[in-house]
RNA sequence: GGCGCGUUCGUCUAGUGGUCUAGGACGCUGGCCUCUCACGCCGGUAACAGGGGUUCGACUCCCCUACGCGCUACCA
């Protein structure tokens, strides 16, 4: 058998068909976003049909996280959920009808039969060809294709299940867009189920038969797929629908790994350094922010985790975009409009791209920092009042300090919530906690930097302006006048303000914390560390 | 087991028979800058899975092996 396959890029239409497991896992984003680029670089349209044939369960709220997750993702969809479209409904638990008249024509046309083997005897046969390593093909024994037939069988008290007639000659031949020419022997295809005893349909006709109904001339999906194509073709032909074109994607892979991701291995990636890493770092926002943590919603292959951290939906899609695609030997950014116009199916690999934490970090930082000062601090504001440190309605004072703030943290921010690893700003100055280390090192025994400190308080407050360029200038001087180095008082001076040896430049911790708070926390310090000497 | 897909630096990749002593990015690393931490700047490290062909010539084509992944479900 020969498919010719015209193709036509006047009217693209693909979808992605998502099952309302709760969880958007970055590697269905990654085919999601591909056949999105795809609709958009045609002008065609992009279709989100769920796929909640096999679980009955809560579908609104397993979906809803979902959705979201491709909203804030910026992958929008012209038919689905929420908004419908012509081929409603696009749930495919509310298409049975659709299914049960597929199952029909093909048991009208022969294409299937109606199956009375038992459960075990089909087993038997399939396991005596196993045992003897021969191919398995049914022997059809209890197949029924007339009344009497099935009248035979009924009366044996059997159930019967809609078997595919497949044929046991000759090759599925069929273009991948990305794989080349593709062959397949049909009797290597087993007569696939497509209707259970009880009616309802599997995968493979359900997908099947919406993708014709709802005209997909596309179908981007991943690797995995490739080998039920032939059963498919199968499928769609005896049903006399149109193909689509098919493009095989490669599979995204573990971290440092060439194992298929997935988002039930959290304990073994937690193994992989660069993911503890990204996790650990997102834990530690969560905490402050009081979010739960359980891996089975908190991770880093599921959308969600970055959104809560902070992350740009911008360098989580650009990232995605180069997981298995590149335009060329160097460009790596692309906005949306250069990606719409960029993607092309051909250079996408065939290889499996391994998720890679530190460069999807790389990504976010270079999309955060070229971020106008605005800009982030609106995106760092949710987050100082998830973690309590501002009201709800700041006002406009708390919003030019925290504007100060974030221009004062400059490129330490990777994602909007790491500005809660400044929480001492918001603390009072009789709250600041000490890192024990940094306490002891630079305050408690340092007996001449805590003198030079104790000095430094006396003079300060004749000192009116406070800004940065004001206070670096006179604490030169200070020094200067004292005859000692910097280093004498500036790791002093920031452990005092801050409790923390790390942090931002000194003079500008000085200046936000204002000359008010710069002193009570100095002589706060100095009891402090002069008490925990004795 | 059978069938199919895949294999370039640690990772993402460029490369479609000669331009490859294999290019870029992330990472790692040496140095500079510097009040710490970052940032930034300059430099470095590192790959064609292995073996056979084909060819004047192979990362590029063919075959085999190895490894990885998938299908072989009344899962999707």
């Amino acid at each position: 058998m020969i498919i010719e396959m015209t193709p036509d890029l006047s009217r693209v239409r693909v979808r992605f068909a998502p099952s309302p497991t709760g969880f958007l896992h970055i590697g269905g984003v990654r085919t999601a976003l591909f056949n999105w680029l795809f609709a958009r670089h045609h002008g065609g349209q992009f279709i989100l049909r769920v796929d909640d044939t096999d679980q009955a369960r809560n579908v609104v709220s397993a979906l809803q996280p979902i959705l979201d997750g491709f909203k804030w993702l910026g992958i929008d969809w012209d038919e689905g959920p929420e908004c419908d479209g012509p081929h409603a409904p696009y749930f495919q638990s509310k298409r049975s009808d659709l299914y049960q008249k597929a199952v029909d024509t093909l048991l009208a046309n022969g294409s299937a039969y109606k199956d009375y083997s038992r459960p075990e005897e089909f087993a038997a046969e399939r396991q005596a060809a196993e045992k003897e390593k021969r191919q398995f093909i049914y022997s059809r024994t209890w197949m029924a294709e007339t009344p009497e037939a099935e009248a035979k069988f009924e009366a044996e008290g059997r159930d019967h299940v809609i078997r595919l007639k497949m044929p046991r000659e000759g090759s599925c031949n069929f273009h991948d867009l990305i794989r080349g020419d593709m062959s397949f022997n049909w009797a290597e295809e087993q007569d696939h189920v497509v209707q259970r005893k009880d009616g309802s349909s599997l995968y493979h006709l359900t997908s099947v038969v919406d993708d014709g109904e709802m005209e997909i001339s596309h179908v981007i999906r991943a690797i995995e797929h490739l080998a039920n194509t032939p059963r498919q073709i199968f499928i769609a032909q005896s049903l006399g629908l149109e193909l689509p074109q098919y493009a095989h994607l490669p599979f995204v892979a573990e971290p440092g790994s060439s194992n298929k991701l997935s988002k039930r291995k959290l304990d073994k990636y937690l193994k992989n350094h660069d993911f503890k890493r990204l996790y650990d770092h997102g834990a530690r926002i969560a905490e402050k922010i009081g979010l739960d943590a359980a891996p089975e919603t908190f991770n880093p292959v599921i959308v969600d985790f970055f959104r809560e951290i902070g992350f740009l939906p911008e360098s989580i899609v650009n990232y995605l975009l180069l997981l298995g695609w590149s335009l060329d030997d160097k460009t790596e950014e692309f906005n949306r409009a250069e990606m719409i116009q960029s993607f092309s199916l051909n250079r996408v690999n065939k290889a499996p791209a391994s998720f890679d934490p530190q460069k999807l970090t790389a990504f976010q930082e270079r999309y955060m920092w070229r971020l106008e000062l605005e800009d982030r601090v609106a995106l760092v504001l949710p987050f100082l009042l998830k973690a309590g440190l501002i009201a709800p309605e700041p006002d406009s004072n708390v919003l030019s300090f925290v504007k100060a703030l974030v221009d004062a943290a400059g490129e330490r921010l990777s994602f909007a919530g790491d500005i809660l690893d400044y929480e001492e700003f918001f603390r009072a100055d009789d709250a600041i906690e000490f890192e024990e280390k940094a306490l002891r090192k630079r305050l408690v025994k340092a007996d001449a930097q805590r003198e030079l400190l104790k000095k430094l308080a006396q003079s300060l407050p004749e000192l009116e302006d406070f800004s940065a360029a004001s206070v670096e200038s006179y604490i030169r001087t200070f020094v200067e006048a004292e005859g000692v180095g910097m280093g004498m008082i500036v790791h002093a001076l920031r452990v005092a303000l801050t409790g923390k040896a790390v942090g931002f430049g000194l003079f500008e911790i000085l200046s936000l914390l204002g000359k008010e708070s710069c002193l009570v926390r100095i002589s706060r310090a100095i009891e402090i560390a002069e008490a925990s000497k004795e």
